[in-house]
RNA sequence: GCUGCUGUAGCUCAGUGGUAGAGCACUUCCUUGGUAAGGAAGAGGUCAUGGGUUCGAGCCCCAUCAGCAGCUCCA
């Protein structure tokens, strides 16, 4: 038979557009943006290859297994009411509205029920019928909120139902033939989510699973799963000591412990070399300031929920700054600017307060406190190409740096409320593309994702797992320079209109760094590493010796612990494997006779014995090309 | 903020109404060992916080705080 299916490609494509119509957001980055496998992964290294012989695609299997589900759930609890079933990237979810909260061993149970059913091989059946007689079994049945998803199905189209045994669903489809075909599948957590994702909407319950057609392809799946969760910043931040939060402080403010302040250290002054190389100045900007700034910005009226509460002094009210950029601007403002001057470009990794609501922080990804890598580019229209250029330009050196590939996306104009008339926004736009061009960047079109002040760029990397996240930005604005009424003194003798470009390569250091200590899984490079050398010697009398090469590590600048301390050396050894340090030194007899060092690499337990020199060589060449392996690089 | 779950030693976790436990880490002593945990002893907890029920609460109930899986929202 057809196994292409009767429904063919274009009611394949209906499956996304069918929740979107809906009024879902298509989860994006989920929450924490990276935390969630399962809406925001992809999977590039653990996939298997492509499938030529599958039956049907992925999508249409996990779709029907998500039906599988509902049935079991059906059997086992009579009376459930239905929301929305469908595929998603990862897997599937079918949301429920149940009296009593499942547990997780609801979903061994459910499981169970789902391979009894399964096990009779029911055929899939489709059947197409009128909205009234749809309405009428849904209500019948008590579905009220099916009932609720007929109405959302465009006049235009076909209403059916998708079935097997006893049990049918209003679906649009396609589904797989029946389920006596071979398919592996797991339920996998259990959530509260919205009806149609509205927060004032009723919340249901939502099990989330995964199928594949190969046993192999699941079981990849699920050690992918776990590869995630071992490289959970929160745990590693334990394991390796780099972050804690207190609830002494309250949630969503980090602290930051020697091991991860080095690796931030470290970020930030890559950070200020590539930009002092760009042109940039830096400034610093108060934390505090009076409300009136912030209520000329807008912030007030359009940011207001996410600032803390006002604090009075002398009688006025101040604020914590969400933002940096009226800071920025007041330096700006406080003399009149010549077009000679431009562009200028200020940069300040600025630290900034915004409220987040207590169910959205999570670890270092999602806090209350963090600090921005900031800039402001004052610029003429005539250098804004130029300019977002130069941009591109860093943000391709500082991903690369991290081994980051990414992707960048062209937001344009959005349909409702925008400022700034139509030829500027023509410009802007055209200024991004043109800019992009020069530095061969390709883009992909976002139409309509600008922010209403202005278009931008946005990126969205990929890290060591495949995960995307967005943290690089460019945005040209509009607004605020009206808003403050900003100027220069053109060519001409009048006062211009400068237009403002915001960016942030990193986006926050709490969300890059969380990030970084998750791409490379706790395993540093050597130029960010906490302790970038271990020092063990064998016997006690080999400590003036390690002593010795620990001064001249430390005066090249090389972070190194010397382990002398009293205990056996297999000890230390597996002390500095576990703190992932990238170069152990082990130092004996035959090392200090010869003023050499045994040099185990971190992941290898072979070991290798050069020159003192030589490794010191090693080590600051690594660290000083900031190369992501511990191997030189062959010229 | 919402739904569900969790909070016991620095870490990972046992302990379901009747005298607070284990492993690792830590301290001390012994051990001088050539590439992933040497041995022994010791110290360490108002069981998140505040109320309540009970003769009696780590355990049951309520509230608060914090965390976890998501939803919604975001850098």
């Amino acid at each position: 038979m057809a196994r292409s299916a009767g429904d063919g490609p274009a009611r394949l494509l209906a499956l996304v557009p069918f929740r979107e119509r809906h009024g879902f957001a298509r989860p994006r980055w989920g929450r924490g943006d990276r935390s969630s496998p399962r809406e925001q992964v992809s999977m590039s290294e653990f996939q298997a290859s492509p499938q030529v012989e599958e039956p049907f695609p992925l999508e249409t299997l996990r779709h029907s297994v998500a039906h599988l589900m509902a049935s079991a759930v059906g059997r086992l609890f009579p009376g459930v009411q239905y929301g929305f079933g469908p595929c998603i990237e990862h897997g599937f979810y079918y949301d429920f509205a149940l009296e009593e909260p499942l547990t997780d061993k609801d979903l061994r149970r459910i499981e169970k029920e789902m391979r009894k059913i399964a096990g009779r091989k029911p055929e899939i059946a489709r059947e197409v019928t009128t909205r009234e007689d749809a309405r009428e079994r849904l209500s019948a049945q008590g579905q009220t909120f099916k009932v609720e998803a007929l109405d959302l199905i465009p006049e235009d189209e076909e209403i059916s139902f998708y079935g097997h045994g006893e049990w049918a669903d209003l679906c649009e489809g396609p589904h797989i033939d029946d389920f006596g075909q071979t398919f592996h599948f797991k339920l996998l957590s259990l959530a509260g989510a919205y009806w149609r994702g509205d927060e004032t909407r009723p919340m249901m319950q939502r099990i989330y699973g995964t199928a594949f057609w190969k046993r192999a392809e699941l079981d990849a799946h699920l050690e992918w799963l776990e590869e995630v969760k071992k490289r959970d910043h929160r745990k590693l931040g334990t394991e390796l000591d780099l972050f804690s939060l207190h609830a002494e402080a309250g949630a969503g403010f980090v602290f930051w412990h020697p091991n991860l302040a080095t690796v931030r250290r470290e970020v930030e002054n890559f950070w200020w070399e590539e930009h002092t190389r760009r042109g940039y100045d830096p400034v610093y900007t108060p934390h505090i300031s009076r409300e009136t700034l912030f209520a000329v910005s807008g912030h007030l009226e359009n940011y207001g929920e996410m600032m803390y509460a006002p604090m009075e002094l002398d009688a006025q009210p101040y604020r914590v700054k969400p933002m940096n950029c009226p800071g920025h601007i007041l330096i700006y403002q406080n003399r009149g600017r010549s077009y000679r001057e431009l562009p200028l470009r200020w940069a300040e990794l600025g630290t900034v307060y915004r409220y987040e609501r207590s169910g959205v922080v999570h670890g270092m990804m999602r806090v209350r406190g963090f600090t921005q890598d900031d800039a402001h580019i004052f610029c003429t229209p005539e250098q804004l190409a130029d300019e977002i250029a130069g941009v591109c330009d860093l943000v391709d050196k500082v991903m690369r740096t991290f081994g980051f590939e990414y992707t960048a996306y062209l937001a344009t104009r959005p349909e409702d409320k925008t400022i700034g008339d139509d030829d500027i926004w023509e410009r802007a736009t055209e200024a991004l593309r043109q800019a992009a061009q020069k530095v061969d960047l390709p883009l992909v079109l976002d139409e309509g994702g600008g922010a209403f002040y202005g278009p931008k760029i946005d990126y969205k990397i990929r890290d060591a797992l495949g995960r995307e996240w967005q943290n690089s930005t460019i945005q040209c604005d509009f607004n605020l320079p009206e808003r403050f009424d900003l100027s220069y003194a053109a060519k001409d003798g009048h006062a211009h209109r400068p237009i403002m470009v915001h960016r942030a390569i990193l986006g926050s250091l709490e969300r890059f760094v969380g990030g970084l200590i998750e791409h490379y899984g706790g395993k540093f490079p050597v130029w960010l590493a906490p302790k970038q050398v271990a020092l063990i010697p064998i016997r006690e009398e080999h400590s003036d010796y390690c002593r010795e090469l620990e001064g001249e590590l430390r005066r090249e600048l090389i972070r190194v612990d010397c382990m002398d301390e009293p205990g056996h050396m297999n000890k230390k050894i597996k002390q500095a494997q576990h703190a992932q340090v990238p170069f152990m030194l082990i130092a004996g007899e035959r090392e200090v006779a010869e003023r050499t060092v045994a040099v185990r690499r971190r992941g290898t337990r072979d070991q290798e014995t050069m020159p003192f020199a030589q490794f010191l060589e090693l080590v600051r060449d690594l660290r000083d090309s900031r190369a992501l392996e511990l191997e030189p690089t062959p010229a």
